[in-house]
DNA sequence: ATGGTTGCGCTGCAA
């Protein structure tokens, strides 16, 4: 089974991208994030061309920001929008996590909030929306994986230059704190885990020529429990999704499971391109 | 060059 994870930044502009690259990779489950198109738009827009390619289709969006979706081919059973205890940010609910069982695992498409800035009131809410997922996963079913946007670098080895960082969201003890705290559900973080040490980023800023220097980040994760992570067979990034005409700002993270229900484990793939050097003293874009 | 981009949607905000 072929699970992937993919910021779109708007699925509407992204579809001449999203459609082929379906084709290509042929993901069973799919986690997407930034659909930033409401329920009945995403339906109206991405049913049929979704169900020629054999999907059922899962949304939760809210339209302009924000948005959720799942995609599978395995099955979509028992769809949850949101999560029990998710905080409001300025008093709305926002359109930030979906679940369901697809394949026999419980799959979580997350967009976590970005917290803007360590003093802000988003940043606040970032790390209680995580303790609340933190809840709902360690209650939750063994086979799960937590897949989506975190806004979180793990570690210094996931942005291309810590001092970059310093001052901003993304990189803080208590950000990365809060995700460790999710993790120690038995979350395992099956791309670091297949290539420790590697310079594997998931996230360039458009602006500035991010992407060509390779200066980006690592916060689009697969968070695999622990039988499932030892079912993993390959994780990576797929980098060339993010080249090319109108490209997301993030690229797709595509992890294949062994012993699918169907007794499919989908086709092999080529590995991420190789390690680039480290960049310094690059001067970080005001905003993410 | 205190810069640079994209999306949403129509003015500036979010990322």
């Amino acid at each position: 089974m072929r699970i992937a994870t993919w910021n779109v930044n708007s699925v509407k502009q992204r579809m001449p991208r999203l459609l082929p690259w379906l084709e290509q990779r042929r993901p069973d489950v799919v986690c997407l994030q930034e659909t930033k198109l409401t329920d009945e738009a995403f339906t109206s827009l991405l049913a049929a061309p979704l169900a020629e390619l054999g999907y059922e289709v899962a949304s939760h969006g809210q339209g302009q920001w924000n948005g959720v979706a799942l995609l599978s081919r395995v099955g979509l059973a028992d769809v949850e929008r949101g999560f029990a205890g998710q905080p409001d940010y300025d008093g709305r609910a926002e359109a930030r996590a979906i679940s369901a069982t697809c394949g026999g695992v419980r799959v979580h498409s997350l967009y976590v909030p970005n917290g803007r800035t360590p003093d802000s009131d988003h940043y606040v809410y970032k790390l209680a929306w995580l303790a609340a997922l933190g809840d709902i996963v360690a209650a939750g079913p063994a086979d799960a994986v937590v897949c989506g946007d975190v806004n979180i670098a793990p570690t210094d080895a996931d942005v291309f230059d810590p001092a970059a960082y310093a001052g901003h969201t993304h990189v803080t003890a208590p950000e990365r704190a809060a995700l460790a705290a999710l993790m120690d559900a038995g979350l395992r973080d099956v791309v670091r885990d297949r290539w420790p040490g590697e310079r594997v980023f998931s996230y360039w800023d458009y602006r500035a020529g991010m992407f060509h220097q390779d200066l980006g980040m690592r916060i689009d994760l697969v968070l695999a429990s622990g039988p499932v992570a030892g079912r993993v067979r390959a994780a990576w990034i797929d980098r060339e999704a993010r080249k090319g005409k109108l490209p997301s700002d993030h690229a797709p993270v595509i992890v294949d499971l062994d012993v699918a229900p169907d007794g499919d484990i989908g086709p092999m793939v080529p590995p991420p391109s190789a390690p680039r050097r480290g960049a310094r003293g690059v001067r970080l874009p005001q905003a993410r």
